[in-house]
DNA sequence: GCCGTTTTCGGCCCGACTGTTTTCAGTCG
């Protein structure tokens, strides 16, 4: 059983406790528990199976180890069984509902015997919620507008999506002349792979004319709330957006708050209490019992930090997985940067399913600053893409001969993405992956294969003596398909054994290594290579992506082969 | 449910906003 099952059990399990009126810390021990699964790099399976003792995993105590234990071996859970017989699983659906929270959903679920959003529509149109104790008929219509929404999934965007509205909001709203200093905060700071909603966080002292400035703003449909400080808007695209509005000497202590993660600030804060500090969006406050709290800090994230003897993490880190281990700025490591890149391994040409020649992307490479790029069209199982044969490639490879003679310190490397076969082994022969200069193994038929097969065949690949890299090696899509079956950290320690390199396909539908495993890839000393997977000169423009999540995997750029010269990138793998 | 060189019990981050409340509960981030 995957770590994020379990996980997703335990969520279910923190959802009906909730919706039971649990202790609500017992509820976050449940949430905390899966939140440590998903980020833990090993296969909790694997750890259950050496018998290793997982209440030394921070988060997991002697109860949540049992369960893990039950789950791996009986692969249900008899806790949360009994549970769903108290509370059908369909009710959950109602806690998707903006300003629909647990109580309120119980109250409906208990008095009016509702089960479904469908249930809960027909019982707003008849005004039967608005009868209830606590309720009223603002809330009844907020119900019936908020079950559109539910019904809509209210799924997160990619951030590359989010990046999009972030620039033209940025634009718009420092156009008012109120605004002093603009940041985004929440998720989207953080370069999460997707974001929920956005939180915009203003330094200004006419807060009303900021915020009928954001109001104005040409996409935005409702006004959810508007307070003193805080006010929030609903976009047609349906992404919310949060405008914050904060004096000077509260922006560093406001964006360090909103920049979250929630985990991290609340080890934070529980830091301050301990030295008899508080930390809120307001400053760094001392108090004392029957006086007024002493405005310590506030003005910088920095000064906010400072005030802990802790470093100015970078926002990419800030999810409570060890960063606070790094007690100084120094023994931050120093995250990888766009920059740092020099090539781009991973493309396709007019060949297979690309928009543009060998030359037009070998310009728009150049125009990027990059040093390298190797043309890796699709072999032929990929019939759809127009993929090649060992004829087309060698010809094709040609042509990269004639593009390199023309070329001045820039370097057009003979690639192929080479498919593996649904019943094993490569989509071409050795004798034509030897002529390469650079091979790319990949899945991209019998996904849905059983776990065994599908990483036995990804395997095989890595023990290719031609191969030199596996790319997007889970397959996901995200928000559209599942990943593949695949035991990756078989995968990877296969990588290590053969000497081969793992690919952070920067597409931001894929991400794939994403950052858990990318961060277990360091540990292993696997290179990992950043790579576009570009179908158009544009699709070279994803690399930023890749870099945020590789970040967010605390690699450095020598953790990342592509920083290097080609030269040197070479001699990192063992190939023939 | 987790955690602990002050604790094995009693804590567990903190504040804004809304609606239905006459003083606060629920929700959200």
């Amino acid at each position: 059983m995957e770590n994020r099952e379990i996980a997703a059990q335990f969520d279910k399990m923190a959802d009906l406790l909730e919706f039971q009126g649990a202790n609500p810390f017992r509820v976050r021990a449940y949430r905390n528990g899966s939140r440590r699964l998903q980020d833990l790099p090993d296969s909790i399976e694997s750890l259950v199976t050496q018998g290793e003792d997982l209440t030394k995993l921070d988060g997991i105590g002697k109860d949540l180890a049992e369960k893990i234990t039950q789950l791996v071996k009986t692969g249900t859970l008899q806790q949360l069984d009994e549970l769903l017989e108290q509370v059908p699983e369909s009710v959950l659906a109602l806690l998707r509902i903006p300003g629909l929270g647990p109580k309120k959903a119980a109250v409906i679920y208990k008095e009016l015997g509702i089960e479904s959003l469908a249930d809960l529509r027909t019982a707003c149109q008849e005004h039967k919620v608005r009868e209830l104790k606590g309720f009223g008929a603002k809330t009844e219509e907020g119900i019936l507008a908020g079950i559109d929404l539910a019904e809509r999934a209210g799924e997160r965007i990619y951030w590359a999506t989010a990046d999009e509205v972030v620039q033209r909001l940025r634009e718009y709203l420092s156009e008012s002349k109120a605004v002093k200093q603009l940041e985004v905060a929440g998720s989207y700071r953080r370069g999460r792979e997707t974001v929920g909603d956005l939180d915009f966080l203003v330094d200004a002292t006419d807060t009303a004319a900021v915020m009928d400035h954001f109001g104005a703003f040409s996409d935005v449909t409702d006004t959810i709330a508007r307070g003193d400080t805080k006010m929030s808007v609903r976009l047609a695209s349906g992404l919310q957006v949060d405008l914050r509005v904060v004096p000077t000497k509260s922006f560093g202590a406001a964006l360090q708050y909103f920049t979250g993660s929630k985990e991290h600030n609340v080890v934070l804060r529980g830091m301050a209490k301990d030295r008899g500090l508080k930390i809120n969006e307001w400053g760094v406050f001392r108090v004392a019992e029957g006086e007024e709290d002493e405005y310590l800090a506030g003005k910088t994230e920095a000064d906010v930090y400072k005030q802990m003897d802790l470093p100015c993490y970078p926002p990419e880190l800030r999810e409570n997985r060890g960063e606070f281990d790094y007690k100084k700025a120094k023994d931050i490591p120093k995250l990888i940067e766009l920059d740092d890149l020099v090539g781009d391994l991973h493309m396709h040409t007019t060949a297979s399913d690309g928009k543009q020649t060998i030359r037009e992307m070998v310009a728009a490479a150049q125009e990027r600053e990059l040093r390298y790029i190797a043309i890796t069209d699709h072999s032929k199982r990929v019939t759809m893409a127009g993929g090649l044969d060992s004829d087309r490639l060698r010809t094709q490879w040609d042509e990269v001969d004639r593009v390199n003679d023309e070329l001045d310190d820039f370097l057009v490397l003979k690639g192929i993405e080479c498919d593996i076969l649904e019943k094993g082994g490569m989509d071409l022969p050795d004798d034509v992956l030897a002529e390469a200069d650079w091979v790319i193994a990949s899945v991209h038929y019998g996904q849905n294969q059983e776990r065994q097969q599908i990483t036995d065949r990804i395997i095989g690949a890595l023990e290719n003596p031609w191969v030199s890299v596996v790319a997007h090696p889970t397959g996901r899509l995200i928000n559209k398909r599942e990943r593949y079956a695949v035991d990756l950290e078989a995968v990877m320690q296969a990588a290590v054994e053969n000497g081969k390199l793992l690919e952070l396909n920067a597409n931001p539908a894929r991400l794939d290594l994403d950052d858990v495993h990318c961060s277990r890839a360091k540990q292993l000393g696997i290179p990992i290579v950043i790579n576009s997977d570009a179908h158009s000169i544009g699709g070279l423009d994803v690399l930023r992506f890749g870099i945020k999540q590789a970040r967010r995997a605390g690699l450095t750029a020598k953790d990342v082969a592509n920083t290097r010269d080609w030269a040197k990138l070479k001699k990192l793998i063992r190939r023939g």
